[in-house]
DNA sequence: CACAAGTACCTTGACAGACATAGTATAACG
DNA sequence: CGTTATACTATGTCTGTCAAGGTACTTGTG
């Protein structure tokens, strides 16, 4: 991974609600995907997106439910609810703003 | 304050040093510009200033010194040095790359 | 067949940065 | 003369990330 995770901090939550909102999905796919869509600068740290899914849980954001594999090992799958939905719009606005704060915050030319 | 603390987490260090790397500055005066220049849409919470301060001159980033007021409140002054130089452009690097890969991960359109 | 590697999930505890809260001290203003 | 603004400091809490370790099943390899 080539950026520090203090970078990143804050936006696991939106980039799993994000991977949700084209389809249901559960942990190790949502990461690999990541992984491939980054082309492997990034990845979410196991610890780190389980404890993710728990929290979105336990606020309503997602629901899971377990696959039924027949063979291999199971999966928990998760879905996004609709205030799931709701906080993801809002994360990518606060997204946006933040992005054009912190510009100006650091960029060198500065204003 | 319109955007959470956790998308900024990460970049007080970073806005610190750009504020340093114009000219010479103490707390107080860095987060008032940081106001300004942010429209009120940000200000770093007096705590985690001092606090990014100290963790800052612990590793060599900044150095201080007290101003020598005649009147009103002594200041604290921070001077921004070689490695903090270096620290803020590798940051700048940092953030770009970050940027991009956030886009990629959290944007409606997906790639 | 044994064993490594890949898939898939979970728990515990530690750490660091942001912050709330509270305190000290001086100057300016009405 | 009390409030507001300037200016800094110290202590303790909270939260997200992560390291480390564990369970369990499947597939490939020698």
């Amino acid at each position: 991974m080539s950026i520090t995770s203090d970078l990143l901090r804050g936006h696991t939550d939106t980039i799993i609600l994000k991977q949700l909102l084209k389809s249901d999905s559960y942990g190790y796919e949502i990461n690999k995907s990541i992984q491939e869509r980054t082309r492997g600068r990034y990845e979410l740290k196991e610890a780190t997106l389980y404890s993710a899914f728990r929290r979105l849980e336990e606020t309503g954001l997602i629901s899971s439910y377990w696959g039924d594999e027949t063979t291999g090992a199971r999966r928990r799958y998760y879905t996004i609810t609709g205030s799931g939905k709701k906080m993801y719009a809002k994360n990518l606005d606060d997204w946006n703003e933040a992005k054009e704060i912190i510009d100006e915050l650091i960029k060198e030319e500065g204003k």
